[in-house]
DNA sequence: ATAATACATCAAGATATCTTGATGTGACAT
DNA sequence: ATGTCACATCAAGATATCTTGATGTATTAT
């Protein structure tokens, strides 16, 4: 119960919702996702370590940054088709032309 | 948006879940729900506007009755298979238990 | 009309969640 | 070692959510 609960909440916020839709095309580092979604470093940390927590992504470590991208385990991509409707709405078009055409921190990646 | 974090926001509380695997047995007024879930009759009340107004559920007016059943809808019917995993929880059990074996109000329904 | 039943809604307090700014941590360069 | 960059975490205030008890509404019975 406790997971599914805490699944759900997870999805139930619009930032999270935008950073998941994000990693559907990909993998992101922190960084990324602060410009793409225009918000504080920490707020953006604080809310991949929510999804992270309920099993929808996982992180990885490369030098001096941390990539995040989806879980691809089965039960969780369950999920995404729920999604779906997200692709017509207007922000989440927005951030997916800001990750295409822009990119990266300072150097890399 | 919008719409969508109302859906998970809805499914993302435990009292809700529960009422959620209620009906996915069938039709249920809400005083079987209260006596299901032994709770108070608002806070019953309460959960199942929420869960209405996420487009999960649907009512039926009986006489002094209120019937509450799952969206027969397709979209809303997709939620559903997230929710399998409830099937082994303890307090879904039970809840499921209580409903087989006693049923509604005074009277009717 | 009065009373009773089933339910909805409101108000207020308790709890949880979100946001912001500051501080802490790990990796890399000099 | 020092500094810097990318990121995590913490503390505090703002906001939202949940619960409870009281009140309101609709329907039926008398």
């Amino acid at each position: 119960m406790k997971t599914t609960v805490r699944l759900f909440k997870a999805l139930g916020d619009p930032t999270r919702l935008r950073i998941v839709k994000l990693l559907e095309s990909g993998e992101l580092c922190v960084c990324q996702l602060t410009s793409a979604l225009q918000m504080g470093q920490s707020r953006i940390s604080r809310h991949l370590s929510i999804l992270k927590e309920a099993g929808l992504i996982e992180d990885r470590r490369q030098g001096k940054w941390v990539h995040y991208r989806l879980n691809p385990e089965k039960e969780t991509r369950k999920v995404l088709p729920l999604l779906k409707p997200l692709d017509s709405d207007i922000i989440i078009k927005k951030d997916r032309m800001y990750i295409v055409s822009v990119s990266s921190c300072s150097t890399e990646p």
